[in-house]
DNA sequence: CTGATCGCTTGACAAATATCAATCGTCCCC
DNA sequence: GGGGACGATTGATATTTGTCAAGCGATCAG
């Protein structure tokens, strides 16, 4: 690990209120590494070897099923994933490869459970991690039950502008192949969604994502906070 | 709340390993209630007053977008409901209602909290508890993106036979219009998926099932530990 | 007993979504 | 520069799923 790496996980909420004797004890054994795109990092039904933080580029979360694949999420930085397989030593639920080149600290799973069970602070952040998580699987599911494919996509757009700093143009940072698994739908259609959103104001060049009438677009997609806000 | 209620919560997973004086902060402020059916505890947005535990009966989690409606779970005795929530002092992302009449453990988030703050081993049995919920709802997920309707309704008979002790007949422990909606289709929908699974030996009379000819729907549902244990 | 209500079921139809096949464009490698 | 691979798109078609309307059967109140 580069001794720079170490003060920027140091401030994560996961670690900041930890003691520096756990601390210590967390990156000890840990390494940093930096991995190309499309390389799988983690595959579900294995046991958690490491609590993995991304710290630039993305990785995929994907589960599979009788020879079905889908796109579970993207984890950006900086975050961890696969937090409750690691505390429980339960096995993994879903996959994870890169999406792009990204750099990864990976922490023994060992180790996170022997400060778990010693740090009282690191347990309640860990409380407030696992929380955080859980109320975005909730989000997304309602997502996915009440809503259909073009409203998810809607929404979608509109939290991606948001994430862009409310920035009329963007870009969607994901495949399309990818972001349709992840919207529920094939590829063809994500490709029909997207015409479908033109009469509200949405004009998609390649990659890059123009709203030009976001009333409508709104009007259409009706945002809720207890789906789309991410930070709630 | 009536004494013998008292050491059937304290063996609770979430509260057995605190200390006696935090157990006594948490359940002076606490009350049992009996509810009717349908009756709604709580409502999505909504800040959390209480910690629910269910001791009887059943309830629904559901959720609400634009005039539509989807159930989200079933809580059954002994667990709890809106952890998270009452954790993180956040919205309700779902509602609440009792699906018969059923006993209600509500403790006041206030008090949580507060031992949540003090308490070490209160805070990491809410770990355990909330690493579980959040399982639990990717493994939903998984179910609801990766098979077809008639899929998720062969594992969710393979599922309850099992929560009957593996009994070949058994009784749907819910109403067939929450079930369809809890499996993301309409109650037609459902009517005719049942009538799909006659072939592969499932009988259903009303609230009754009989599951003739296991291997032949394990076959057709192909369950997996990933999706269907409830236990991992 | 009777009528009303309610959940479930069924059939006919409509809408949404998936699948298949072909094409287009871009990027990359030779 | 010329394939070739790959992802995106489009059109045609099939399948799945939802909607609407009607009817059935059980339950319950009067």
């Amino acid at each position: 690990m580069r001794p720079d790496d170490i003060p920027e996980i140091r401030t994560l909420d996961l670690f900041r209120n930890m003691s520096d004797e756990s601390f210590g004890d967390l990156i000890r054994g840990a390494y940093v590494q930096t991995f190309p795109p499309q390389v799988q990092l983690i595959t579900e039904g294995d046991y958690p070897d490491f609590l993995h933080i991304v710290l630039t580029g993305s990785v995929e979360m994907f589960a599979s099923w009788n020879g079905r694949e889908t796109s579970m999420a993207t984890v950006r930085p900086i975050s961890t994933f696969i937090l409750a397989a690691s505390i429980k030593d339960a096995p993994y639920l879903m996959s994870a490869r890169t999406a792009e080149k990204s750099r990864v600290i990976m922490l023994p799973s060992m180790d996170v459970r022997a400060v778990f069970e010693v740090d009282n602070g690191f347990a309640r952040a860990v409380v407030g991690e696992l929380a955080q998580c859980y109320r975005a699987v909730v989000k997304t599911s309602k997502d996915l039950k009440l809503r259909t494919s073009i409203e998810r996509l809607a929404n979608y757009l509109l939290r991606s502008s948001h994430r862009a700093g409310g920035a009329a143009e963007f870009d969607l940072s994901i495949e399309k192949r990818r972001l349709a698994s992840f919207l529920g739908m094939t590829p063809e259609n994500l490709s029909r969604a997207i015409k479908a959103l033109r009469p509200y104001g949405v004009e998609v060049e390649g990659p890059t994502v123009r709203i030009v009438d976001r009333d409508s677009l709104e009007g259409l997609a009706k945002p809720n906070p207890l789906i789309d806000d991410p930070s709630t």
